[in-house]
DNA sequence: CTCCAGGAACCGT
DNA sequence: ACGGTTCATGGA
């Protein structure tokens, strides 16, 4: 990959292999980025970004100097997928996945950003997750930025719920108050995954799925293997067919696919919702 | 009308 | 530790 600067807050990425498609809009690993026209707008940790796909890289605009290297991070484009991607083999299906998804990459956005997107996801559907986190954006962030821990700890009750969070409000308030108060999201990428995940379950709303993936998509940690239905489903089918239960679905998927779990459950996850692969279950669409 | 969605909290056993 | 119930909300 090559990152040349061309003005004082434009970068060109060349020689990488990026979706922004995929990655930012349909794979549903980050839920406020934006297509406008051909190009992409989101903000992160306080900055904004518009992408533009350009031959085998993309224009990276509103990116000022410095900031192309905290925006590689986010789109994760130093790691080798090759590499991990040899982790499928032994899983037909999850190998057919991945080569139907060139351009994934695991996010790396901030923690807190994951924590919060994804205690709106609980039981919930992706087009209603992203009118939500659009709207927490929208009327709480100051000018256009994702709202803090401390904005969000003081937004009453009911206006979450006239954002349309329903009963997670008052988690999203809870979580936000212990953030706000000290509990160091960031540091949790320093420690283990099995002592991040149990730290992450202390925090109201966060069960075993979004502990996962606040772990894949804002801490870095590849093994991670959020189970949600559509993952449940694919993995049951090919998998673990005698699994009992979600948790042993997750061992099954640490045991076969080690660190390369996380990027494997994400190509799995979005075949299967976008009916991609074969499944038992009946399909549906975006 | 019912069923479903990137589930978690809460309650029994 | 494990299984069942309930929890807003909106689209199909």
């Amino acid at each position: 990959m090559e990152i040349e600067r061309i003005s004082r807050n434009a970068v060109r990425f060349s020689g990488v292999c990026f979706d922004p498609q995929l990655v930012l809009i349909d794979s549903a690993q980050v839920f406020h980025w934006r297509a406008e026209g051909p190009a992409f707008e989101g903000v992160s940790g306080g900055r904004t970004a518009r992408l533009t796909p350009e031959g085998d890289g993309f224009l990276l605009e509103k990116c000022a100097d410095g900031e192309e290297t905290y925006w590689t991070r986010y789109f994760d484009l130093t790691r080798d997928y090759e590499a991990l991607r040899r982790d499928a083999a032994l899983c037909p299906a999850a190998l057919e996945a991945l080569e139907k998804l060139p351009g994934m990459r695991i996010l790396r956005q901030p923690a807190w950003e994951a924590l919060v997107a994804f205690i709106v996801s609980a039981n919930n559907n992706v087009g209603r997750i992203r009118r939500i986190v659009r709207a927490l954006i929208d009327e709480l962030g100051e000018n256009g930025a994702f709202p803090t821990p401390g904005i969000l700890a003081a937004a009453g009750e009911e206006k979450l719920r006239r954002l349309g969070c329903g009963y997670r409000a008052p988690f999203l308030i809870g979580s936000a108050r212990m953030v706000a108060e000290g509990f160091s999201l960031e540091s949790l990428a320093e420690i283990s995954y099995e002592e991040a995940h149990a730290e992450l379950l202390r925090l109201p709303g966060v069960g075993d799925k979004v502990a996962d993936c606040v772990q894949l998509f804002g801490l870095g940690q590849s093994e991670a293997f959020p189970v949600d239905v559509w993952v449940e489903r694919a993995m049951r089918q090919w998998v673990a067919p005698e699994a009992r239960n979600k948790k042993e679905i997750r061992r099954a998927a640490h045991a076969l696919f080690g660190d390369s779990a996380g990027l494997i459950q994400q190509s799995l996850f979005h075949c299967a919702r976008m009916g991609l692969i074969s499944l038992d279950a009946p399909q549906k669409n975006a």
